[in-house]
DNA sequence: CAAAATATAAATGTCAGACATTTATCACAG
DNA sequence: CTGTGATAAATGTCTGACATTTATATTTTG
């Protein structure tokens, strides 16, 4: 069956399109495999480079993925969390380089999101989680710590703190959140004084995760927002000196 | 300069991966232009099919855009929130659909993420955003909506509602959740009653709103987020009828 | 002299055919 | 029965060409 294809636009956008449609509605199955490239070509009426530009558009959203071989060709993948992650993380870093979001903005996105994930965190957090967070905080306290050490452990602790809500789908907004803004927090200079504080936070956190209590966790999350703030603050005025 | 591929590798990947690095570092700035395919092809000493291929995977991410012509070229593109919205809401669905998570997960996780607006939106609401809530209120109370209809328009009712906290990043990643979720949304029949039970909440929610009561504002959305599980019960059982 | 028409050049979009490489499968020899 | 090589199918890549679009320079014309 022969498809038609509307000559005033380009012909691998189609395809691709074409294609991820039929993905879309479940006409092809995951792990399925797609008509090879040269069959493609003859459907669509076109050669082979073209259709292979169409499949390279849908492997960069990892729509797909090719296997060489006797046997190879594209097939559908399953999209997991783990890939829809890296997705979100990379969209989510263009966005804020490229739109110049301000420190604040995403600060409070960020703990607006965390502050969602309190209540379902308290009722289920298991001992694994807890761990999770001890054991990070007990990271953060060690002696000779690199800031971006200490950045990408505080990163870990409040994905472990999400992931204790146990719901796949806030976890993966989270982590995008939280990782996109990394490169931000990387600007921070922790004073020994500013560490001990977080980590003191940190620790309410977890103590109140424990004993299930809300808004005890909620107070603690307020003000290691607070805080963020205001460190974030040196962000922006040496922000304002470079490019001053 | 000529940049070195690792011949094991897929050049086209290699050769998206290298520029999407200088996109991101800032090297290539927004709106700039690229070099031309056939600069491209001689700097990474491959073919010009080779680097069509590896343009593509990045305009399949909106990343650039290509113009023909004298003067045209591929252009590092602003991503704007609209264009990474769509792609958050396209990465979303193929993620729902494809690892069967069922309507609680979603269900939860949206109305987690709404409940985190809440304090922002009570305290920014401006009128715009009141104006909106009451128009869609209006809306669905109209006689012979159809549930489709419905379902849209609570769909933009939840989405003024996150509006009003005047963060575009929580916005963002809201409408992915919500658009996400509306294909499941789109199969729960309303009848009279449950529409009327829903829109009483609505207005309550608006009320709040209107007031700045985060409390009350609160318990209206927690009242219509298990309201919406109740009702989503029905999809379940329908699904298992249709599976088996 | 000015404006319109035309030629030119540069870039992307597309095609055709070929070769290289990878990999499963099958036949065959030991 | 097992290992080895031939085979075939598929993707990955290259070359060279032509088509199309579009800005710019040039020429022609009123």
């Amino acid at each position: 069956m022969k498809t038609e294809l509307d000559s005033t636009r380009e012909y691998s956008q189609q395809i691709a399109q074409a294609i991820r449609d039929e993905i879309v509605a479940g006409a092809l199955p995951v792990n399925g495999r797609l008509p090879s490239e040269g069959e493609l070509a003859a459907r669509f009426n076109v050669s082979r480079p073209t259709v292979r530009e169409a499949l390279k558009r849908l492997a960069a959203q990892n729509l797909i993925r090719t296997q060489r071989g006797a046997t190879g060709g594209a097939f559908v993948n399953q999209l997991s969390f783990a890939q829809a992650q890296e997705h979100l993380v990379t969209t989510a870093t263009l966005l804020l380089s490229m739109n110049a979001i301000d420190f604040e903005t995403v600060c409070e996105a960020r703990f607006a999101l965390e502050r969602a994930c309190l209540p379902l965190a308290c009722m289920r957090r298991g001992p694994d989680h807890l761990a999770s967070l001890r054991a990070e905080i007990l990271r953060q306290n060690a002696d000779g710590l690199s800031d971006e050490g200490f950045c990408a452990s505080d990163v870990a602790f409040h994905r472990a703190l999400v992931d204790a809500a146990g719901n796949p789908v806030l976890s993966w907004h989270m982590a995008g959140a939280v990782e996109a803004m990394q490169p931000l927090m990387n600007m921070i200079t922790f004073t020994a004084r500013s560490r001990a504080r977080i980590v003191g936070l940190h620790s309410r956190l977890a103590d109140a995760l424990e004993q299930g209590a809300v808004v005890e966790a909620s107070c603690a999350l307020e003000a290691l927002a607070a805080y963020t703030l205001e460190l974030g603050g040196e962000i922006r005025a040496r922000r304002a000196g470079v490019l001053g």
